[in-house]
RNA sequence: GGGCGCGUAGCUCAGCGGGAGAGCACUACGUUGACAUCGUAGGGGUCACAGGUUCGAUCCCUGUCGCGCCCACCA
């Protein structure tokens, strides 16, 4: 006999056990049945699970074990990723924390054998944290970006891309983050608004310093390595010292006045000063105007002066370059007092103003990212866009829901080269080598690449290989195909490329899911998948986005613990609307825990009555109207959950279900079919047993996605007392049950049945009436099939009702109360027991509504447009409408006038 | 500056052209042997505001106000 709860603490972890065992999470190896491969965003492989991962992980749960329980040969493909910078960065952290030597004095090798060591202590915590949640990963395949097969993957599509001339070395503008001493891309640049301080700084003609032009910055540092001086062309204030020399201050550079459209005459001091080194904008304009390019800060944003070539290149000695030369080595934001200080000194510093502006920040590091000049390698981002956004606009790949193309059209559109080399330690190593000569041999190995320099320089010759990674999600742009074993042809490959469904949130959209629609296409020749579903991101009570590094995320286990992987799984899904955020709270979990114990009850009720399955049952021979109404409520929900699912609707699924299960199931079928159960007639007993049984154990298989472990539970508790599982619920087959079974005039007779007594219970609760008390119903008016109705569930009606009997009768007596139940009248005598006058006002306010109702019916009726245009059924059931409302408020009337009378 | 989204019951949120919904909270009643992690009944909403389209608008369009997020060249 079953508990009266589900103790999810004893009974998860032995499920996972069994299906573990089972081997339910590895695809079927049947041939003919279709393929449905999900492949999990990977977590980073030393993090911890957190609300957002317990979301995404669930939902991809959810539509892997529903195409498992559909037949189709499954792979969810799970594995974790190496997270390049935020790796290197907690390494780096506890190096700190122990007081030992940061990584550059450890040295590479010493410091990579640290992150390997920390990454097999924590890693994979996250994926044993998944299983907690019933993840149905196919665990035996588990990869890891920087394994041997995958760091294979990457060698060749470094290789291949830039053998297509679509990878590239180039010396450009990156972000730099000075914090981590390595450029990132723009998706790791963002952007926060800051108060700073607008100096106006006078620059002096070269051959009249009387004469000044004054410009605007924000970053007086960087003016040691302005070049020249912009005016707009058309700038009537500036035209006449267009090509002219201006001396700048501090170094005695001779710079020139031109004349170019970027500057704008309304910002800052209308002529802007131009500092190639260091501006997206000042480079582009050099290159416009074939500038030199001088670049006065180190790796770590110090001022480097005294050794830059590019710097002193030039610069006559002077007292002033003397003093600009003391602020080597000086942190970016102390130089930049120190040279408005000096520019003050000299009379050169026309005014400061307080200055809000966005400024980028390195989203790992925090500091303020600053553009520098350096050799890096580029991927030709905007050539691999365009399949990519072609696959989408084609319908292709489709986003669910579809707003998100708009997003990712956009990003894709005014797509910039994708900077993929790393100043950092913890990555894949570019495969590439230098020669003595500066010569770049790009190869999958090593000896390869010392191959082609023999070629190269006629005798064997070292090589020196790039020092820098690759970006971390230049590995997980090939996650798709590079977990199936690519390069190798396997038959994985072919079996589960593309995959079917990516599930991901909204935040990764540039990061990966584009990254890997363009490597897919590429490499494949095929998009990566056929649905893109975005989730909601779990934000905290602030609306503010989850993250480790801000503390304010939530543990998904605590919550696991404290109510069960079911509750907080159906909770998410329930919550998964399309296009919200979700703000998760306890209560709301406790709520579906609450859920999971009435279906678990609801098997306890059909357990203690015998209703064991029955292996020859058919849903189609059930005779007893109520058998006929569940029947017919089991397949239109199981319709209702696999359209729903299908169209990723997961909250409406899981919604039709627990409406199912609780409203229908357990509120009125378990109830009805007591009588039943305890009767003399042995042949309704047992159809009913068996139907009770059946839809049982069918919502059972239409929980199982949603609620895994207390429907396993369930399933392989209640065939102790019936014919053996042939196999675990986890591997059984989703109800597909057509049309056929619904039984539309037993659906009828049951709802007139559950009106009528909820009806009933709702006046006597108005009129309070001792729930204990027994008080007779009469029903007035009623036609034959209705009557007859009233005689076939009387017992039934007596016992939900709490009567003392029913039947039926020519008139009301004078001291009934009544309420209008379709045609009839229904009357429960009740004098002496409830106040008439009170009575009295209640059908009073009754007829009101009713009268209102009828006013707002009629004035439609008689609105000749209303009938003209609006469609046949709604004007039909607008009129059935009224006169259901003339009908019942005459009945109220006339109950009305007989209760008066009887006062 | 550009874009996306949201303002519906006390709270958290569904719904989205034809009679306003759920969960929780609240009120009253209830140990009718599945379930008190429960049952029965109930209170509670000019569906942000203003216009428009329509026979009909919470739902579509426009605008306003409020809130959130993403993107954007640091004068």
């Amino acid at each position: 006999m079953l508990d009266t709860n589900f103790d999810p603490k004893s009974a998860e972890a032995r499920l996972y056990a069994a299906w573990e065992r089972a081997g339910a999470f590895q695809p079927a190896s049947d041939p003919g049945a279709p393929p449905f491969a999900i492949v999990i965003p990977p977590p980073n492989v030393t993090g911890a699970l957190h609300i957002g991962h317990a979301l995404n992980a669930t939902l991809q749960d959810v539509l892997v074990r529903f195409e498992r329980l559909r037949g189709k040969a499954v792979l969810w493909q799970p594995g974790t990723d190496h997270a390049g910078i935020a790796t290197q960065m907690v390494v780096e952290r506890q190096l700190g924390e122990e007081g030992n030597a940061d990584r550059r004095a450890l040295g590479r090798e010493a410091f990579l054998k640290r992150v390997w060591a920390w990454k097999a202590q924590s890693g994979g915590a996250i994926l044993r944290q998944l299983r907690r949640l019933g993840c149905s990963a196919d665990w035996s395949r588990e990869r890891f970006t920087m394994d041997e097969g995958l760091s294979a993957a990457v060698r060749k599509v470094f290789v291949q891309l830039h053998r297509e001339g679509l990878l590239y070395r180039d010396k450009r503008l990156v972000n730099w983050d000075p914090h981590f001493r390595t450029a990132i891309s723009d998706l790791e640049v963002a952007s926060i608004e800051t108060k700073g301080a607008l100096y106006y700084f006078d620059y002096p003609l070269a051959d009249d310093p009387g004469v000044t032009l004054t410009v605007a910055t924000t970053r007086p540092e960087t003016m040691l390595g302005d070049v020249a001086v912009a005016v707009h062309p058309e700038d009537p204030r500036h035209q006449h010292l267009v090509g002219r020399l201006l001396r700048l201050p501090l170094t005695g550079r001779l710079i020139p006045v031109i004349a170019d459209a970027y500057s704008d005459p309304d910002k800052g001091a209308g002529a802007v000063k131009i500092t190639p080194a260091h501006d997206f904008n000042d480079f582009e304009l050099a290159r416009r105007h074939d500038l030199p390019m001088i670049g006065v800060l180190d790796p770590d944003a110090r001022l480097a002066l005294r050794d830059n070539a590019d710097f002193l290149a030039g610069l006559p000695p002077s007292p002033d370059l003397d003093e600009a030369l003391t602020l080597h080595g000086l942190d970016r934001f102390e130089a930049r007092a120190r040279v408005v200080a000096m520019m003050e000194a000299r009379g050169l510093l026309a005014k400061v103003e307080q200055h809000v502006h966005a400024l980028p920040h390195g989203d790992r590091s925090g500091v303020v990212i600053e553009p520098r000049l350096t050799d890096q390698w580029y991927v030709d981002a905007p050539a691999l866009a365009r399949p990519a956004v072609a696959a989408v606009e084609d319908g292709r790949t489709r986003f669910h829901p579809k707003t998100w193309e708009k997003t990712y059209f956009e990003w894709m559109r005014n797509i910039e080269p994708w900077c993929v080399s790393r100043q950092i330690w913890w990555g894949h190593r570019i495969p590439a080598w230098y020669g003595p000569d500066g010569a770049i041999f790009v190869a999958e190995t090593e000896a390869q690449a010392l191959q082609a320099a023999t070629e190269r320089y006629g005798a064997p010759t070292p090589l020196r290989q790039d020092e820098d990674v690759l970006d971390t999600w230049f590995s997980s742009a090939l996650w798709p195909f590079s977990t199936l074993g690519w390069p190798e042809q396997t038959k994985d490959l072919a079996r589960f490329y593309p995959t079917a469904t990516l599930v991901t949130a909204h935040d990764i959209i540039f990061f990966w899911v584009a990254r890997m629609m363009m490597m897919g296409l590429h490499f494949l020749k095929e998009a990566p998948f056929r649905d893109v579903y975005i989730h909601a991101l779990v934000r905290d009570a602030k609306g503010a986005k989850m993250s480790k590094s801000k503390g304010n995320s939530l543990d998904p286990l605590d919550l696991v613990d404290q109510y069960g992987a079911d509750a907080l799984r159906f909770t998410l899904t329930a919550m998964a609307a399309q296009g919200r955020d979700i703000k998760l709270s306890p209560q709301r979990i406790e709520g579906y825990r609450n859920f999971g114990t009435k279906l678990w009850n609801a098997a306890r009720f059909c357990q203690m009555n015998e209703c064991a399955l029955w292996e020859t049952f058919d849903p189609h021979a059930v005779g007893q109207p109520v058998n006929r109404w569940i029947v017919g409520e089991v397949a239109r929900t199981a319709r209702l959950v696999t359209h729903e699912l299908e169209a990723y609707r997961f909250n409406e699924a899981a919604g039709a279900l627990y409406r199912f299960v609780w409203n229908v199931f357990c509120d009125w079928y378990l109830e009805l079919i007591k009588p039943l159960l305890a009767g003399e007639d042995e042949g309704a007993k047992v159809e009913t047993r068996r139907t009770a049984a059946w839809a049982l154990d069918q919502a059972l298989v239409l929980a199982h996605p949603f609620m895994p472990f207390i429907t396993e539970e369930l399933w392989g508790r209640l065939a102790e007392f019936g014919p053996p599982r042939k196999s675990l619920l986890a591997l059984s087959a989703w109800p597909d049950l057509g049309e056929g079974l619904d039984a539309p005039e037993a659906a009828e007779e049951i709802e007139w049945l559950v009106r009528l007594v909820s009806e009933t219970r709702s006046m006597r609760a108005e009129l309070n009436v001792p729930a204990g008390a027994k008080i007779p119903l009469l029903l007035i008016g009623a036609d034959r099939p209705t009557a007859a109705r009233l005689e076939r569930y009387q017992d039934l009606i007596d016992r939900l009702a709490r009567l003392d009997y029913s039947t039926t009768a020519e008139a009301a007596p004078p001291g009934a109360v009544t309420f209008v139940l379709d045609g009839a009248t229904v009357a429960l005598p009740l004098e002496g027991v409830v106040d008439f006058a009170a009575e009295s006002d209640r059908l009073a306010k009754e007829i009101t509504k009713l009268e209102a109702e009828i006013r707002k019916n009629e004035a439609k009726l008689a609105n000749a447009d209303f009938v003209r245009k609006a469609p046949e059924e709604v004007v039909e059931e607008i009129r059935e409408r009224a006169a259901e409302a003339e009908t019942a408020r005459e009945k109220l009337a006339a109950a009305r006038r007989r209760l008066s009378a009887a006062l």
